[in-house]
DNA sequence: CTTTGTTTGTTAAGTAGCCTAACTAATACG
DNA sequence: CGTATTAGTTAGGCTACTTAACAAACAAAG
């Protein structure tokens, strides 16, 4: 019996997980910056990059020359850690993403789908195989193991299986097989778009906001102290499902303020009311409406004022219940530049101190907040079990 | 200069501060029970004991003798440790409780104020300052020292002084002064009544869920991963500001759902709607109407239900938006067991599957709730940073 | 070009806080 | 009275960090 205990896959100590975890977190950086950053001393971390460097989960990138004094290593992660795939499982598009686990982009396309799919179906299941396989076939050896793989679906995601069954959520793997042995990681598409408006978007520095997404449909991402509100059925944020209409008398229909505030409701009111003589032609969707009010139509601007204000009622109802501090505005018509000073000022007259804004992100909120979801996961079973 | 290391105040190794917590937490226990809990071996704990012995933070309580083998030591926190201060500043009762931080209780007395106080004011304040007086002349030596008061509010807390300007929270202080250097503990009554519902009452073994209060007015405690949702303003539950009346085309009046689901309004309503000429006279306040209603009077029952929609309704909205799994009905009105059926049946059809049930503590859920929170303040100040 | 000061990185030695193993002590039970 | 069991202590060791001191590499000043 020979002493063969270095060579097994030695369990990695402290400061080495804390380093590899902060190279993934913030990119590349140097012995010193991350001991600054961990507050620990210059031979752990010497120890703790040797650790990582041996098992090839952290590589030299570049030297790096201070003002002053002699130049140091920049590490950032290396081929073992591997690579994660992320896709945007979109009711119009599919948009995938390969990355390494600093989000060093390996790889991203986009396929359209042929036409807008309202729910979660078989077709959008077909695609995302298609475009998980193209994936596969077109790895490279030097993206290192495969570690996780992310989808963001327009569904509600419940995490134990006994929840799952009232869920739309396994739709996704109808004609879609993962991988085997490779983690999969499934999110509500709103929740991704709150996390990525945290990390880069209109939300950074905030630990506790809403992300309010108007738009054909309704939802909302909840970050309180920096954790995804997921809620015990995987139902925090389903804003559809809001008491409404709800008055003396009046008894509230389920469902009912998603279709009220959903862009078909929005755009049958702006019809109704448009002027039939006017020189300007009624709006044919949303994107027209928003047009035509930022361009001054004064009827269009008038609809999209109530419009506004009815979101504004819905932000109180959520300011309500869990004070955020700050609602980012996205989606299709929450984007507008015109809705939040009325949803702001709504909201503010009915509640609590709040702060609206509109999204700093485009349609890549959503794969950039898989992206991370998916990152975060893959971690913890590199550096196994902690 | 020699050597006194040894006496100075020597900070703890982490495996006394866990064990004192857990001595906190959960009462008593020999050493061999803790470290099984905390997964500590025997050397381990004698010297974390001893540590703690050596300070007077825990003392050997009794012997016990288990079904074989030697007798355990059964250690609890001792004179050291000190004591806490809890007071309820209700609208109609002043209840204080002086407790160990293991939560055996040195003192309580109740303060019956000389009428309903709708708002925090003055004479709460001064009441408050009167019963803490008592308690600190009362104080014994064995009681140790005082290491924070607490003090739940009728209010909306903020944490940041700022923030604290547009709350009622420091009117507490207009007649009170807290004894100098102690750590004053403030939350909001309602959060207070959560916190109990989850230690000892109908949460048990819920790590999320929501307390929801029906009474004069109506306010809501939430607990997500078993942490109490404060939000940016602590305006989180003030459901009070909730979205209503809210349809197409009425627009929502701030405050209005408070007035119309509390007691008052529906009393209001019960009474217009009364048979006058039946034999039983209309009750007289909301505590007649849940007799009535229990006793199965037709028209009594009937106003309950229609109220148990409404709130129902207010409980989907909750759901809708923090998925809690679980509602725990409390207050005046809502503690009826008449509503949990009711307000389940309504939540459930407008929203996500939820659990109703009522309180499992009576009036003396806040205080219990502030004790836990003000001795878990206390003790990493105890503990020292940590 | 040399010196000086600064930063990076390594080496050596020490320490805190845990562990296991082995022992002693105290108890119930046959 | 021995045996099995549990509580508690003692001795020794290990891991993951630390500080201190030194070596190496650089910029800038002389």
């Amino acid at each position: 019996m020979w002493d063969q205990d270095k060579k097994l896959p030695a369990s990695l100590t402290d400061s080495a997980r804390a380093a590899f975890r902060e190279l993934a977190r913030t990119g590349p950086a140097t012995r010193p910056q991350i001991g600054q950053i961990l507050g620990l001393s210059r031979p752990t971390m010497s120890a703790a990059i040797a650790e990582l460097e041996e098992l090839a989960y952290v590589d030299v990138s570049r030297e790096v020359q201070g003002p002053l004094g002699r130049k140091a290593l920049e590490y950032r992660v290396g081929v073992a850690a591997g690579h994660v795939i992320s896709v945007d499982a979109g009711s119009t598009h599919i948009q995938t993403r390969v990355s390494t686990l600093d989000r060093r982009l390996l790889m991203s396309q986009t396929y359209r789908l042929a036409s807008s799919q309202h729910l979660l179906n078989d077709y959008i299941s077909q695609a995302v195989a298609d475009q998980v396989q193209s994936v596969l076939v077109a790895a490279r050896t030097d993206w290192g193991p495969l570690r996780a793989l992310g989808i963001a679906v327009p569904a509600r995601v419940a995490e134990t299986p006994k929840d799952r069954e009232r869920t739309e959520q396994d739709v996704i793997f109808n004609r879609f097989t993962p991988p085997d042995g490779i983690e999969v990681v499934l999110e509500n598409n709103v929740n991704c778009a709150a996390v990525a408006e945290q990390l880069y978007g209109a939300a950074v520095g905030h630990s506790t906001f809403a992300y309010v997404q108007i738009g054909l449909k309704i939802g909302m991402g909840l970050m309180l102290s920096d954790r995804l509100v997921r809620g015990r059925n995987g139902a925090a944020g389903e804003i559809g499902h809001l008491a409404f209409p709800w008055a003396p008398g009046v008894r509230p229909v389920p469902g009912e303020i998603e279709r009220y505030i959903g862009a078909e409701a929005l755009m049958g009111r702006v019809r109704a009311k448009w002027p039939p003589k006017g020189d300007v032609p009624a709006p044919a969707d949303a994107d027209a409406l928003l047009a035509l009010a930022e361009a001054g139509n004064p009827t269009a601007v008038e609809e999209l004022r109530r419009h506004a204000e009815d979101v504004g009622a819905l932000v109180a109802s959520v300011v309500s219940i869990v004070d955020p501090g700050l609602v980012v505005l996205g989606g299709g018509v929450g984007a507008s530049p015109l809705l939040p000073p009325i949803v702001s000022h709504i909201a503010n007259r009915l509640s609590y101190p709040v702060e609206v804004r509109r999204t700093g992100l485009g349609r890549d909120a959503t794969v950039l907040g898989i992206e991370r979801l998916t990152i975060e996961a893959a971690i913890p079973r590199i550096l196994g079990q902690s």
